[in-house]
DNA sequence: AGAACAATTGACAACGTTGTCATCATTACT
DNA sequence: AGTAATGATGACAACGTTGTCAATTGTTCT
């Protein structure tokens, strides 16, 4: 492997200077810094994170507070959490804990770098309280909140539900069911959004009758797919806040006979491990948690004291699987 | 932080002799290493791995081949292997091919220091011979194949299968179905022992018709059940090998209209987050994966060439949850 | 006892990077 | 134009460990 001496070596500069410009510090000439990125280009040079951190003394840990119930959730955030530590040579410290005593011993901890908060923490008004007053960085995720504090990262959930939405209204569906995801999370809101939006912009009426509360569990799914399904203007498709809903709908829909798609059509959100688990398959939307937190590991590695505040939205894709068909002629 | 400097005055020795120390090396005389390890133990060290990773030319990456249709699955094990590896300072490099030249070209990187292989790999016939060819170390997760190459860990699938039978049996039930897993993998064989040897010191009698072949999959336990409860001697509980199976079991049986645990108890297998996403929720076999893989990993990194071929059998736990109860009156 | 050998321990370099400080080059100011 | 301030670069030490090899101690054999 070559190192930061051949670099040098081969832009003709001292080793330090390369250091420098690897290391994006400013009083850097810009032709230098051509001249030694080129050459660790042609190097194929790749940092050696061992002697990195064994030299630095930056911090290098990351603290990720997080507390959701469905641990199929909690696995992808931990592991794209650690994918993307690993990449940036850093460490992680994971809590599910987040008082006021936890947030700041964590806080006064030299060591830490920042705080990523995962829902529906990253909307906890306590939490990013305690944490604007101790002048740490930290980093949202799955919120757009519009109180600028802190990074943001998250999809755009309204428009991927009036994406979706329009897709079940393209199939002919004109009685849609939605399920409301947990109070807590703010995606709950901006995902009826996008359903409300859609079924406006193309002429149908929004009827409170067809939204239900949910809480984002498998049996509040079922409960609230049962409930729709005994109106006596039944819907013929059901959006649900997220898969594991939409999995309860799908028992549901099995309980009172009816065959999916042929009969109702069932979509999802967040394309988790239990939409292809699932008998049939779900039509969903994929948001990559693991890019999310690994964006959101990036931006606390290679923090600069300038770029606060911003808001992330990544992008977001329809997934089309088999429970979703034609609407029935009624 | 204290450093094996600190340690070694502490001690009275050479930083080296700690080194040697803490690396398990030959030659110190038990005395100089009971000082070393106390002076470590008060001091409360911990190795610095960035400067070992730095000056260590010791090999330091584990390849994990992987190829198994539960995302769920391979996010645990993905999960388990990375903590494993950060644990121990080593690197990981994931694989889903695993023919015969991409394992020899992983095995004739100098830095890999072996192998892990999941299931169904693990007693694929085809790569055991080509890594017992190549000379390098690896251990086989989930299976207890009684072929002495390299180490495997499992959990005893034959005892907690009789466990988990035995204990639907002393809930009063005597028609007891089974769906048996996807047959790559040698589970499937235990788990089915299990069962019949449970069934069998209990006086009941197996019969074939109670039991059906399913492959993992939700669908497959979706489709089984239905056999099972189309028969018409039905059976009051169903065992399927598997918790994605179970997921199916409980749909097929909603669709029936039986309430589960009332009418119909089901038990699955693993304790999968989709164990406790599913409603209700379900009575399983907790093995813990991600200890499987962390012990794999540490077996691989503290590798000398002595204890080659061993077999590790980890806990496992019955895990009562709401889908099991009495059995029905006949 | 003395020689030969093995076991045990230590001195010191080296890994590839960042931190500190010094030096040289350039710009800004009087 | 001369000086001060700033920008750009370099020389070298240091991080905490392991590798190499030499030095010391203990053991075995003649």
């Amino acid at each position: 492997m070559p190192t930061i001496i051949d670099i040098a070596k081969k832009a003709g500069v001292s080793f330090k200077t390369v250091s420098r410009v690897l290391n994006e510090e400013v009083n850097v000439r810009p032709a230098t810094r051509q001249k030694v990125l080129d050459a660790a280009k042609i190097l194929n040079y790749r940092t050696n994170t061992a002697a990195r951190n064994l030299r630095s003394k930056r911090p290098k840990v990351i603290a990720l507070l997080i507390n959701n119930p469905s641990q199929s959730y909690t696995q992808s955030v931990q592991l794209g959490a650690l994918l993307g530590c690993q990449k940036h040579g850093l460490y992680l410290s994971l809590h599910t804990k987040y008082d006021k005593k936890t947030i700041a011993s964590l806080a006064s901890n030299a060591e830490t770098i920042g705080f990523i908060l995962t829902p529906p923490i990253s909307d906890n008004e306590k939490v990013l309280e305690t944490l604007s007053n101790l002048r740490k960085p930290f980093v949202r995720l799955g919120t757009e909140h519009s109180k600028a504090i802190g990074t943001s990262i998250c999809i755009d959930d309204r428009q991927a539900a009036y994406k979706i939405t329009e897709y079940l209204i393209g199939l002919g569906h004109k009685h849609i069911g939605f399920i409301k995801g947990h109070v807590d999370y703010q995606t709950t809101t901006h995902r009826l959004l996008g359903y409300q939006e859609a079924l406006e912009a193309n002429g149908l009426i929004i009827t409170n009758k067809l939204i239900t509360q949910g809480d984002f569990s498998y049996a509040s799914g079922l409960v609230s797919t049962e409930r729709l399904l005994s109106l006596t203007k039944k819907p013929t498709a059901i959006f649900a806040s997220n898969d594991e809903m939409a999995a309860g709908a799908l028992a549901a829909a099995y309980k009172k006979g009816l065959r999916v798609p042929d009969s109702l059509s069932i979509v999802g959100f967040d394309d988790s491990p239990i939409a292809m688990a699932v008998y049939p398959q779900l039509t969903t939307v994929r948001q990559s948690l693991s890019d999310m937190i690994e964006k959101a590991v990036e931006i606390l590695a290679k923090l600069q004291t300038d770029n606060k505040n911003q808001i992330v939205i990544l992008d977001h894709a329809l997934v089309l699987r088999d429970s979703t068909g034609p609407a029935l002629d009624t």
